[in-house]
DNA sequence: CTGAAAGCGCTTACAG
DNA sequence: CTGAAAGCGCTTACAG
């Protein structure tokens, strides 16, 4: 059934290494015997083991996905465009998902390592804080591309939004329709993206001389619906007075629009919410929810771009460009903030 | 920086066939030297080459995944699980988007082939009709888990949900809730579940003794918010009345309320609406959509447990088992179909 | 333009 | 308990 180069040489009467190169295109093979190798190849359906194939050349055409949640709509469509690239380009997907657990992390990191592949494309868990592992790739000669979430400390290619700005716009979207106690559902201390976001907001406020309350501003670490429902309660009971939110993520918006709604509070009119991120069900629900978009094709599409750059640069030069591109968000607007 | 196995083992002045021994735990090798072996490799970083270890022992310890959309959240969830799983079975995940193409589906199965993946698991995409592929893996000694959307005619382990049981229950509970002009909203002629979901409302009016009405049953084939809402409008339009709505996916039930919305019509009062697929988003709008469970994560670990027990029997006894197992959907009951 | 030889980095019978 | 040898299935200098 299965049949290998070194048969399929004896049966041409050719020697291996003819074959091998004929499949392979090289220059310095006749035509005539190019095609003979390939139409009889087609005829006895011979596939090259890649295995043999990269130990020999030691390039796998493969490269590692870790994504820290899956299952996040946001994650998953710059999943989505960097295997319909890798696939235009011939390159193979390893995934992995991190859960947000810095050791499963690391674990697939030596792995893919293990596996050889000709890069790593991912997105670091929350509780990651220390980047031995990330340098461990460098020192590997394997290309490394951080996106969405990145170790700014670390010298490689990066692509990444501009949370700041994000959270910046956000933030004087609410106070552009008429907010003055603005709250901001915050992510946890460490991950950057939840720092960057929070700094945006004070800065929104600042500049527009609104004085900054700490009360105002609650921490979650999951970034989940229940969250959101559970820290709007909170803030409610409080008996802290507000007229705007702003979440970290489109689900915590969800989840405290939810508690608000069944309180009878009026959204937009007496309470103004903006989520982050432009996730599908913001457009689905009632209020349609206002929110950042982040642009997940295009973080995906230069992932794979800076990928290919700089393997190419590796190949050519022997070294990397260590490029990072920083990504503007758009303001959505939709009905959770339009007030009347 | 990177050390070999034939480098260590000069280093420590045994062979390599001793050290590659200690590292795999081979019962003939003593204690002592699997101890020193060990810990210097531990010292050094060394990581076997994965690539060098799978053209010898012909295991990749790999699975090739195939899924018609990766942005699906049904699909996602039993990826997630898949992936948990192997994790934890030591098996790495390479992952394809056939993107319910059947030439993309075909090729990235030739593609797995190639790299000699220990097993493929696969949804079908939509429009694929012929098996060659499938047989091809099969007959190349490669275990097949064909889960959700399934060719019955191959003989290989399957995991899928008894849409037909599923339709039945989505079209009896409309009825129960009073409604007796019932329309569906079915996917494409072709994929088994749509035929089947279909099949299961056509015996819910039969028993119920609901007369069919061709007219009532229009046909999608994105299974998108977009189609759902041309479709109730066209519906609509058309002046054929009726007093409740299944549709093959939430994304399209979704799409057809907000339709109804527009034009005012009570939901669930007027016209009752059910779903399929229980996706978080049908939980988030208001009213909250009625739906049928498919237990994705069940499917996915189901999958899984196929895959590793044919692996099992593959290499004890060089035979398939072929199960074939089907899972029974779950009615959720929410406010698209709570009537007053 | 083609072939003989070496080798990628491991593992696996086999011998002792 | 350890080692020498062969080999997994390819590709790549090198020679002619």
């Amino acid at each position: 059934m299965k049949i290998s180069l070194k048969e399929m040489a004896k049966r041409l009467s050719l020697s291996p290494a003819a074959v091998s190169k004929a499949l392979n295109d090289y220059p310095d093979i006749s035509l005539a015997t190019k095609n003979l190798v390939k139409s009889y190849a087609k005829k006895v359906g011979y596939k090259a083991n890649s295995q043999a194939s990269f130990l020999r050349s030691q390039k796998t055409k493969t490269i590692g996905v870790i994504i820290p949640d899956i299952t996040n709509p946001f994650f998953n469509k710059i999943l989505k465009t960097i295997m319909t690239l890798a696939q235009k380009n011939n390159y193979s997907i390893i995934l992995g998902n991190s859960k947000e657990s810095f050791s499963l992390e690391e674990k697939l990191v030596n792995q893919f390592l293990q596996q050889k592949v000709d890069g790593i494309l991912m997105s670091l868990a929350n509780d990651t804080s220390q980047y031995k592992h990330l340098e461990n790739i460098l020192a590997n000669d394997t290309v490394l591309v951080l996106f969405d979430k990145v170790a700014k400390l670390i010298n490689c290619s990066k692509v990444f939004v501009d949370d700041k700005d994000g959270g910046f716009k956000a933030t004087e979207h609410l106070i552009k329709k008429g907010c003055t106690k603005i709250a901001h559902f915050r992510g946890g201390l460490n991950p950057q993206n939840s720092i960057d976001r929070y700094l945006g907001y004070r800065e929104a406020l600042s500049v527009n001389k609104i004085s900054f309350d700490p009360n105002k501003v609650l921490i979650t670490s999951s970034g989940s619906i229940e969250q959101g429902y559970i820290l709007a309660k909170k803030l409610y009971e409080s008996g802290i007075e507000i007229d705007g939110l702003f979440c970290i993520t489109d689900m915590v918006a969800l989840g405290a629009i939810r508690f608000f709604k069944e309180q009878k509070i009026d959204i937009p009119n007496e309470i103004s919410v903006i989520g982050f991120s432009n996730t599908m069900a913001g457009n689905l629900v009632y209020p349609s929810l206002s929110t950042i978009d982040q642009k997940a094709s295009k973080i995906g599409a230069e992932a794979v771009r800076l990928f290919l750059s700089e393997e190419k640069m590796l190949k050519t030069e022997n070294r990397l460009e260590n490029q990072s591109l920083v990504l503007k968000t758009t303001l959505i607007k939709r009905e959770s903030t339009q007030r009347i």
